[in-house]
Order: C-alpha cells, then sequence, then structure tokens
DNA sequence: AATGAATGAGAGTTCATTCAT
DNA sequence: TATGAATGAACTCTCATTCAT
C-alpha cells in the first residue's frame, strides 16, 4: 500500500477516534507512519485528505446495489432486498460520524459535493437505485403495481439510516440479532402495509 | 428575551450560517449584541452554549408528538400522520446541520447524551412516541394487526429524516410541492404495503 | 504610548536588525512586551504590520519638505537645499533597508503602493516638492532660467538616493565629516554646471 | 548552456516574477528543468544560487563603464555620457527588484559584500569609473575644471538610480520616450548648472 | 453584571535540504 | 550525476478563556 493510501486509512481512524474537529495533521501523520511534511506532498491540504476519506465511504453499499438491478426476477425480492438493507446498516453505523460530522465545515460539504456532482455520483444516489431495481420487479409482476418505488426505497433505506444514526448519537453498538431483528420487522411491514381492514 | 436566550438564539443562528467548526465565540457575542465575556457570565463555556442550542432543536416535532397518542381514535390515521410527518420533515431539515455537526466533536456528544439520558429524552423518543400512537390504533382496530407499530414508525420517521439530510447534503432547499408530494407517496406506501399477488 | 505603536517600534527595530525575511511575529512581539496574540488584536496580519512601519518612513525629509516651498525666497537657495539634502541623507540611510526589502515580496509593495495612492503621497512626492521650491526660486529670480527644476531636485534627491544605499550596501556608516563633504560637493557642482568653455 | 547557467538564469526569472521572498527551489528547479536535487549538485544552497544571480546583475552598465575612460577626448563629453546614462537607467530598472530585495537577507548581503570585496568590484565602481573618465575630461579641458567629477558622477547615476527604483516602486514600465526626456533634462541641467545671476 | 484587551497553546502549512535509489 | 520523496523545524495565525477595570 503506497504512502497516499496509508494517509486516507489513517486520517480516517483519526476521524472515527477523535471526531473531526479533534483530528490534526499531526495525529494523522503520526498513525500513518509520516511527518506531517508528507502529509502535504500527497494532498493539497487537511481538506483534501477529508474528501478522499468521504470519497470512501459507503464502498460496501455501493457494490452491492451496482449489482441489484441485474438480480430482477432472480431469487425472491424479499432476499434481494434483505441484502441491500444489510449492507447499508452496516455502511450507514460505519460512516454516519463521518458523514454527519461534515455539515460541521461548510467547506468541506461544498468540497465534497463538487466531488460527486462531477462525477455524478453521491450517496443519494442508493435511493435511486433501489427505486430502479423495485420498478422493475413491478413489470415483472413481483410486487404490487400501485405501490411507489421511490418511497418504497425511501422508507427502507431511510429507516436503516436513521436506524443507524440513533445508534451513534446513543452511543450503542448493534449486535447482529438486533440488527436482524430491526431489518425483519422493516421488510415484514414494508411488505404487508399499513391498510386497515375497513377505512382508516 | 434575556440575554441567555439572546445567546442561545445568536449561537444558534452563526451554527447555522458558519458550521459547528467556524462558530466563534467572538461572532456569537456579536450577534447577540453582547460582549465575549458575557457569553462567560452566562454559561460554563462555548461547549455548554452549544449544549443549549441543541436542546432547542426539534422542539416542533416533540410539541405535536406530545398530543399524538390524544388522538387515537380521532380524524383519520392518516390526517394524524400526515401531521407528524410534515413536523418531521421541517423539524429535521432545519436541525440536521446542528444535530450532524455534533458528531464532530465527541465531547459535545457526549454531554448531549448525558442531557437527555438524564431527563428520559432525546431524538430517539420520537420513534416510540409514533410507534405507541400506532399501536393504540392498532387496538382500535383502525389499522391492521399484524403490522409492527416500530417498523411502521421507524420507516416513516426514518425517510423523512433521511430525506432532510439528503437535501442538506445536497445544498437543496424543499419546496411545499415537493415536500407534500414525498409526504404522499411515503404514506401511501405506507398503507399499501408492498406485498405481491402470489409470493415473493 | 500604546500598545499598536510599541508594535510598529518594534517591528521597525526587528527588520532592522534581522531583515525583512528574519522578521518573525514571534520576535516582534517579544520586542514590543506582549504576546504574538495581541499583534493580531492590533494589525490584521504581519504585512499589515510591516505597512505600517513602512508609512512611518521618511517622515523627516517630509517635514522638511512640506515647509520649503513656504521658504522661497528666504534666507539663500543653497541653504535652503542643504537643509533639504541633509533630511534627505539621514532619512534615506535610516529607511533603505525598509524601503529596499519591500521589492521582495510583491505583495507588501502592492499594499504600499495602495496605501500612498489614496492619499496621494509616496516617497517620489518628495522630488515633486523641491521641483516645485525650484521653480518658485526660478520666478524669484534666485537661480538661473533655463535649468530644468525637476532635473536639479532629481539630481540632488537621486544621489543622496543612491549614497545611502551605496553606504547600506557596503554595511558602512556615514561619519558627519563625510557627510558634509559629499552634500558640499553635490551642491558646489550642482550650482556650478559642468558647461565647458568652448564646446563639449 | 550548461545546468549551472541555466540554473542561474531560472533563479533570475523566478525572483523578477515572484519576488525573493517567494521563489522557491522547487519552482526555480521546474523552469531550469531539472531536480530540486540538481541545484544542490551544481551549488552550496539556496543563498548560492541568488548570490550568483546578483553577481551577473549591471553587466550592460559595466561593460560601458570598462570602455568608457578609453574614450576620453573621443566624441563629444555629452554623448560619451549620454551613452552612460543610457546604460544605466536600463541596468539600474531590470536590477532594483533583485538589488533591493537583498536588504531582505542580511545573509545574501554579507556574502555579496565578501564576494566583491575579494575582486575588488561592485556596483559602487560605476561612480568611480565615470569620476575618472570626468577627471581625464577636465585635464583634456573639455569640461569646466572647478566642478567636482565625483560629484557629477554621483549626480548623474544617482539620478538614474532613483529614477529606476522609483519607476519600479510605482510599478511603471518606462517608455522610450520618457527615458530620453528624463535623460536630456538631467545631462542639460547637469551642463548647465544652477548658478544664479548674482549671488544665491 | 458587563467588558474586551491580553493571552498562549496549538493548529495548518511551507520549504530548504538530504539521501537512498 | 540526477533524482524527488521524505523530512521537520519554523512559520503565521486562530480563538476560547481570563481578569482587571
Amino acid at each position: 500500500m503506497d504512502l497516499r493510501e496509508k494517509i486516507i486509512e489513517a486520517a480516517e481512524q483519526v476521524i472515527q477516534m477523535k471526531g473531526l474537529a479533534r483530528s490534526t495533521t499531526k495525529e494523522i501523520a503520526k498513525k500513518a507512519g509520516c511527518s506531517e511534511g508528507s502529509l502535504y506532498n500527497n494532498f493539497e491540504n487537511k481538506e483534501d485528505i477529508f474528501l478522499h476519506v468521504l470519497r470512501g465511504q459507503l464502498r460496501n453499499l455501493m457494490g452491492v446495489l451496482t449489482t441489484l438491478v441485474d438480480r430482477k426476477g432472480i431469487g425472491t425480492v424479499r432476499k434481494n432486498l434483505e441484502e441491500v438493507v444489510n449492507a447499508a446498516l452496516k455502511d450507514f453505523y460505519h460512516s454516519i460520524p463521518l458523514m454527519a460530522s461534515i455539515f460541521s465545515e461548510p467547506g468541506l460539504l461544498i468540497g465534497y459535493r463538487e466531488g460527486f456532482i462531477r462525477s455524478n455520483e453521491g450517496p443519494h444516489r442508493a435511493n435511486e437505485t433501489v427505486e430502479a431495481y423495485l420498478h422493475e420487479e413491478q413489470i415483472l409482476g413481483r410486487i404490487q403495481e400501485n405501490i411507489n418505488p421511490r418511497a418504497a426505497a425511501d422508507m427502507m433505506l431511510g429507516s436503516c439510516f436513521q436506524y443507524a444514526f440513533q445508534m451513534r448519537f446513543l452511543g450503542k453498538e448493534v449486535t447482529e440479532e438486533e440488527k436482524s431483528r430491526f431489518i425483519n420487522r422493516v421488510l415484514d411491514t414494508l411488505f404487508q402495509g399499513l391498510t386497515s381492514y375497513k377505512d382508516n
């Protein structure tokens, strides 16, 4: 692994440990095993390092999503979504401290936006991808025609996102058991709907 | 309004404008119309001010929620939930930059937790409240028995939370039209369910 | 004397001792008897301090010049010019290290220019003032009609300027004796002219 | 041209563009088309490079001056001096930013002095050379006996020096027309003298 | 209670120089 | 001889906090 990669990894670790605001170049350099000067041979400035850390987030989820649409009609819808939700929960939980911290530094936020606007990427594309998948399954007749795929995607990923956020907020780790209980109850309800017998 | 309140308000405005990391005591004092010294006559330190700002967040939503359970059986479930979702979307959108920034300063996060643990409050209680309401409506037979009220609450509020987060992330304002489109499609889908015709 | 003045004075001393390039905020603060932070309570940045030091240069000469034109027709021209040349030599000698150093920092040069363009001042005005004086004396018939007052002013002040520059360059102090020898020979020659007997 | 020369030339260009204080080894190497390491294979250190740049200044003027004394009695005095003044103005204008910057780095100043003390050279020799020439012309009876050749030399070169300095200071380029106007008025006045009709 | 000048620790960043390749 | 990544000392500047007034 070259120094550049090492620095990004070190920076991520420092941010996870100390928080963005307490992440100093000194500490990043120490953890990367190089001098502070070397940071500046590899990156423009501290913000540039952080941007590279941010761009590496949600890798797992994005990987799962790139293959999702191709799995339309394959396996069960439930199983396919389960995989997505699992990856989402894991990645969100891991990334929340970094992704959220970005709001404390508008410069960073703007820099990050510019990055994914250029490449037409960004975290919000996850919802679009799930939406597209659900739409395909609707065409295949594997899920109800009259639900809104975007809303379903938003509820699925949104609940994971908020769950991860709140767990981090509360300083709680998530056990495998809690995780699968959460996932099952979300998917069950999603597949069921609230619809009452009569009116509502 | 006494100086204490003025300072908290000033601090919130400064954070909204500059971001937590670029919010200085000098600027807060200026906006509050007092000296930096006065900040320290009213609060222990800068973190203390921020904690008070944070505790003022989600006021709107929390207000709506305190009356929610009492409205079980009144009006339609849909209307009641609509009101919740509206308040949630508005408050989340407003508070995201502050709530998220907290992750950049672990000291702040810990201080905030301690505050709401003592008072058994916190943002995660919103979901519990909606859950309780839905449970009551199940008992009243106004919504399906076999959906999980917690999951429904999480999906509803979670999708709002993530939507607000992403809008802030992208630097987009939310028009009333987009907002109501989002809300309707979420509630429609929630009341419908994904259930396919046959298997899934 | 307030701190602001003390800092400017300290900065001038440090520059004279160490040169502009080796003048650090640390040392300026030390010599001014305050903290580095106080420098920034009184000035925007280091460059701002240097600009204020520069604006204080040539005070002596400028003082003499403001009264010069009013002395037209009073005393002898020679005596009046002697006074100017004396002040010029002294001020130039003192200021050369600062004024010259400015060229090493284009930002400083630009900042300095902006300052005196705004106030229609600057070192080049010295020559204009002497020119104006000589012109008045021409009108009074106390000096030849056919010499160019600007050229005479330029030669007088220019020779002083270069003399001061070279003495600094060589690291030589100028004794009173050398100084008056230089001045007399310049004024003698100026009052004499090179004109040959016949042609040239 | 060997690398050594290329480096000196590159350094001069960088100093002219960025100023001495903002001239980095990185940029000099880039402009010279070599690595930073090569700088140190050819010179002791950065200061050493700058010293070599400085020694290359005023080449033009020095060239004119070496032949000046030999032209005593040849052509007109005026024409001979005109040539000197032309070269001086040009060289001074070009070299001022470099020559002046030296004062910002006392180490450089001392190093430069040592260089020309060893070789009995230096910019101040220009004045001596013009003085010697004028003295010879006095002996030949082509200029007045009772003017001081040194003073005349100092005024001639001094006015050029200050003119060049001020033009650089003001950030003005000097057109050919302004230049010849300046030169003519200086030489006219030098050849005329201030001498009043009666006393002064 | 209110002030705001003074503080000083510590941050990010630059850059001449070195040395293994 | 040429390289250029790595270094680390030294720099400028920020800002929460204090305290004499």
